[in-house]
RNA sequence: GGCUGGGUGGCAGAGUGGUGAUGCAGAGGACUGCAAAUCCUUGUAUACCGGUUCGAUUCCGGUCCCGGCCUCCA
């Protein structure tokens, strides 16, 4: 496999440092608030890299975190009058229900901030100890400066940002540059006792602490959405690299685009927070995770309607495909030998693995050899579950269950009363049912074999 | 300002130093009672200017435009 690597600036062979063996840890959402699309991106391009991964090495240890102590979190338990645990719990809750309906499989771990604070105290004390840190004020600080090759990840030197200059001066840092480690807690926020007081941990070195819990000093993959590069990573490759003599952190980094809303950046400050319940409202969540792959993971993707209505339109041409399909006899089929897995492999070029399915969609229309036929579907099914899609029942999907009008019974007693007209050359009754259904969102085939439906 | 990524048909979006994928939308046809679905046919694109080359959309340089990061951010 093939992937692009933020240190490297390149598009670099993936070598797992164990044989047969790949390790990834990916910065999961801080939850405060309902998971937005944004974050449901960064976790679709993960899951699938994680599934490739799968596909090559017997053995793939997935980490996302998920943040549990932020001081966003705290603002807003305070203003909902919530406490944090009610807080995180209900996000969390509501995170995991609706990344199941995106087709993400759980990840190998996924630890929570609050389980590792004695890892990040213990952390943050080598760091003072090797004076890569210090103590002023109930704060702990990262010494920047330090470190030579801070911005080593971004790409950017210490003299450019100072020159930037929106670095936050505080009277306890040395320095400008440098961030906080830990910061003490007034008696109303959560806080855990410390060596320097009460106080909660700073936002980066919780992943330094829980990706040296579980992979050690060094791994194969840090995984993040492209604004996290800097500060977030930047950080957190110094804190973890100062704290173990210099071993590189992560070898390779990949950072996946930001989702726009029509053209403009999801922001708080433009109030076009696109949350993912809103997106799931609209449309099924594998409409929306075919949509996320329908742009390689490094671009921008602009969050449209009609984007999004092409994405099902798409799916359900894929669908279509599948909708007959029998297990064929016999299958001898090795998925990683297909060129969607080719594709894949290439730096996770998922439009093209996309493109790859829809040729195969289009050879099963055209084959009228019936056992060819189950091959081919048998093939593309395997082939879209490598990048987790098609994996619900494709009837279930076309006909969905989200309308309450109409039910599958009633449906097909007015498909048979239509059908019944139609023998009568009755078309326009035959017609007015076609279209009372139509307006209720259920569209008719009729086929050779009879009358078919499913949901628009 | 510094650092980064990008500009491909009506829309979305890949690949490629040698006739520009794929899907959606459009047009014509087949099928159908009429549709839908499906099938067949079909039009339209590589921001601009130079350079390298037999040949550039692809490589190099410049111009213009768009996006992201610069300590809240997936």
């Amino acid at each position: 496999m093939r992937l692009y690597n933020t240190l490297t600036q390149r598009v670099d062979p993936f070598v797992p440092l164990q044989k047969d063996k790949a390790r990834m840890y990916v910065c999961g959402p801080t939850v405060y608030d309902l998971p937005h699309v944004g974050n449901a991106r960064s976790i679709v391009v993960f899951d699938t890299l994680y599934r490739v991964l799968a596909q090559l090495y017997p053995m793939v240890i997935y980490v996302r975190n998920i943040t549990d102590v932020d001081d966003k979190i705290n603002a807003r338990a305070m203003e909902r009058g919530i406490s944090i645990k009610e807080l995180t719990t209900e996000v969390e809750t509501t995170l995991r229900t609706e990344l199941r309906q995106l087709g993400v499989l759980p990840p190998t771990f996924e630890p929570h901030a609050t389980d590792y604070i004695l890892e990040i105290i213990c952390l943050i004390m080598e760091l003072i100890t090797l004076e890569y840190a210090y103590v002023k004020e109930g704060h702990v600080l990262f010494r920047v400066r330090k470190d030579p090759q801070y911005g080593r990840l971004s790409h950017r030197n210490i003299d450019d940002m100072v020159a930037g200059s929106r670095v936050e001066i505080a009277p306890y840092k040395e320095d400008p540059l440098d961030f906080v480690l830990w910061k003490p807690s007034s008696a109303g926020l959560p806080g855990w006792d410390s060596p320097w007081g009460r106080g909660r941990p700073g936002w980066h070195i919780e992943c330094s602490a829980m990706s040296q819990q579980y992979f050690g000093k060094t791994f194969d993959i840090h995984g993040g959405g492209q604004d996290l590069v800097f500060p977030h990573h930047e950080n957190e490759i110094a804190q973890s690299c100062a704290a173990n003599n210099g071993v590189l952190m992560a070898h390779t980094w990949v950072h996946n685009g930001i989702v726009l809303i029509d053209g403009q950046k999801m922001s708080k400050s433009l109030g076009n927070v696109f949350s993912l319940s809103a997106a799931l409202e609209a449309f099924d969540g594998d409409v929306i995770r075919y949509f996320f792959l329908s742009t390689h993971y490094r671009k921008p993707l602009d969050w449209t309607q009609t984007g999004l209505e092409q994405a099902k339109k798409n799916m359900t041409r894929l669908c279509g495909a599948l909708r007959d399909a029998v297990p064929p006899v016999e299958v001898a089929y090795d998925c990683t030998q297909s060129p969607v897995f080719e594709a894949l492999c290439d730096d996770l070029n998922t439009p093209q693995a996309l493109h790859f399915l829809q040729e195969k969609t289009n050879a099963i229309y055209k084959e009228s050899d019936e056992r060819r036929k189950a091959i081919l579907q048998e093939e593309l099914l395997r082939e879209a579950h490598m990048i987790g899609l098609l994996e619900k029942n494709v009837t279930d999907w076309l006909q969905g269950h989200r309308s309450v009008e109409f039910s599958a019974t009633e449906i097909d007693g007015l498909i048979k009363e239509r059908t019944a007209a139609r023998t009568a050359r009755d078309f326009t009754r035959s017609d007015a049912i076609r279209d009372t259904l139509l307006k209720k969102g259920i569209a008719l085939e009729d086929t050779a074999d009879g009358t078919r439906w499913y949901r628009v």
